[in-house]
DNA sequence: AATAAATGAGTGAATATTCATTCGCAGATA
DNA sequence: TATCTGCGAATGAATATTCACTCATTTATT
């Protein structure tokens, strides 16, 4: 077994662990036999427990973001912008729900918090993209002139909301309804 | 200190340890110690550490509801019905942030999953309320015509997202930018 | 005095992390 | 070619901590 392999294996069990039983359902312990790997390994490629979580994260977030972009061009109409990174957003997380609920779940704990509260100053992450298109779409007048979080709570907030009961297996929504919805939110913040 | 004031104490210190620090950051003994209280008292008014969690969000959930119920009724256009009770709901969760932050940690856990896996077949809850709004809109051509599920994404989401954002004081929203994000979930969902 | 409520040190299980030891193997030596 | 050597990677038993929960004892109430 190569050396990537091995802390690509601990990513990979930590990913499902965490995904199926939370942070505290995936010991260290429990990461390393998933993996194939002695306690003490994980050790050799990350510092902590927490690192190991931080990292995961953030090689998570540059996939997503590396999908959003592909056949994204701010050459389209803003409606076109929007509907195209709405629906892979919530296509890829439907396809990868695994990636959903360990984005979901680190956000909502304390290191996505702090994350967040960085990220107010100097914007980086998936979230310039959308900036870009809100800033956009406000000065151009066709969505409403509304401060810019709020245009992140109705453009994100229902797409996060189905992903979620989507990956939980409450609904299983089909191609059509992802577009239907993705619609819905740009009639939320357009003019 | 009487009886009733201990389980309250209880309560209220387990509200206060898991809204800042998570379930996990909540040990029985610092609620005990935060409550006043010695560590095997709680064990005189909860089974366990479960079903105080359990208790503590059933009881919060009964006080929103009335909350929201309050000047609320079915005379009302419902476009009005909506904004009151979506203005009602992001308000009474900026007002008591723990509320909040509480609750979407719980349903986000295991134990809230099980909850809304529950209520998929026989509606209570907070529910019940919009899903009787969603159907006399769907069934009025006042509303878009899609899954009910979809209507929940779009009218809660949002007003999820920008609750959260408020308690963890990334953003401050006055009334006037509550009624605009209410109203334009309700361009989202509307016809 | 009798009963109930409350206590808090103690228990055992679980967990993150450490570290003395072993392993595998790339080169050096003969 | 055959053997040795050095070293970083890997190990996993041991450690120290934390936690939910118990129960013999004390305190309060009637």
């Amino acid at each position: 077994m190569k050396v990537s392999d091995k802390r690509d294996n601990i990513m990979r069990a930590a990913l499902e662990l965490v995904t199926e039983k939370g942070f505290h359902g995936a010991p260290m312990s429990r990461i390393a036999e998933e993996a194939g790997v002695a306690a003490g390994t994980i050790y050799c490629y990350f510092e902590s427990k927490d690192t190991l979580i931080d990292e995961l994260y953030h090689e998570l977030e540059e996939k997503l973001l590396a999908v959003l972009k592909e056949g994204y061009s701010t050459t389209m109409s803003l409606r076109e912008r929007f509907l195209h990174l709405g629906t892979a957003l919530l296509k890829y997380f439907i396809t990868n729900p695994a990636c959903f609920r360990y984005m979901e779940q680190y956000m909502l704990s304390p290191f996505g918090t702090a994350l967040k509260k960085n990220r107010l100053l100097g914007q980086t992450g998936e979230e310039s993209i959308f900036k870009n298109l809100f800033e956009d779409g406000i000065f151009l007048k066709v969505l409403k002139d509304l401060p810019l979080f709020i245009h992140f709570a109705l453009a994100f907030g229902p797409l996060i909301a189905l992903a979620r009961d989507q990956t939980l297996g409450l609904i299983s929504m089909d191609d059509a309804q992802i577009t239907q919805a993705t619609e819905a939110c740009w009639d939320g913040i357009k003019r």
